[in-house]
DNA sequence: TAATACTTGACTAAATCACTTGGTTATGTG
DNA sequence: CACATAACCAAGTGATTTAGTCAAGTATTA
């Protein structure tokens, strides 16, 4: 199972986008100061979520990134499959080679726990996300600090 | 998440052993064999499982490992924490630090995956493996295989 | 006492991660 | 039209991890 760093940022960020989500499109730079990931780092992560369909982009002054979905069709499982590519535990990738052209002894093992954590990261959406207290409270703070940076 | 070659040969091995608990210790090499690990890499993981407790070994002739709990006290929790430290998903640890020493967005998200997970290996035992009809089929035909090879 | 079997530690090729560097291209504004 | 802005793209990089190998041991027992 893939599951690193680069997933988390990417939610983090889309959960930010969706937080922003106003008339205008957000600028990338402003998601990489609020969740602290290094810009062009998020650039190449939204390139992949673009490629996916999850994101619309505009370019030039005043462009930035949009969700191309509604929040609610956004499932945690589809951004992490968009930049990690697999949230695949077994070492076959299902295709039960795992061991000698056979199934190793634990192959079923580890599709069921792939069974569970796709089905509770598919159960899971952005909007789900942001009704939650804890989210609304960590969003708050970060949109408060940016504001008391960028003031002038 | 750390979740590699590493403990699934780990849970390989030690279902193998709990396959093949008689009276005998059993040869790490025939282990090694059955499932296809590499024997010296296979010795590192099992002094590993030996620190934990997992199993005990013999020495001099005759000699190999065994289960030094019940199988049904084994769970596949204990063993890949044995070998791969942790089923650990959040950057963070658990410590709310993830971003700025404050929680990143998602901490909760991560945390309740960490649940469900370790929920799910903690939940299965060796004993549960070995119950299972898939388990025993492929367990038969490696056995098959190992005593083809052996005989003569 | 020789064979067997476990133990330890150092080493390594390859892969992956989390970036950085250094650009190019499109677009709205003055 | 110039120019600032912001998205887009390709390649490289240092650190770390994986999945092992190699080479020596030490303990046990038939």
């Amino acid at each position: 199972m893939k599951l690193t760093t680069k997933g988390r940022y990417a939610v983090n960020a889309l959960l930010d986008l969706a937080l922003h989500n106003n008339k205008k499109p957000v600028h990338l730079a402003d998601v990489a100061e609020r969740q602290n990931i290094s810009l062009t780092y998020l650039e190449q992560l939204f390139s992949k979520l673009k490629r996916h369909g999850l994101v619309s982009s505009s370019r030039g002054p005043g462009g930035g990134y949009r969700l191309a979905l509604e929040a609610d069709e956004i499932s945690i499982a589809k951004i992490i499959y968009s930049v990690d590519e697999t949230i695949d535990i077994t070492r076959c990738h299902g295709k039960q080679n795992c061991q000698k052209d056979q199934r190793c002894l634990t192959h079923d093992l580890w599709m069921e726990l792939n069974m569970h954590v796709s089905g509770f990261l598919n159960g899971i959406t952005l909007f789900d996300l942001i009704q939650r207290n804890n989210v609304k409270h960590v969003a708050q703070k970060q949109d408060f600090a940016f504001v008391q940076i960028h003031k002038h």
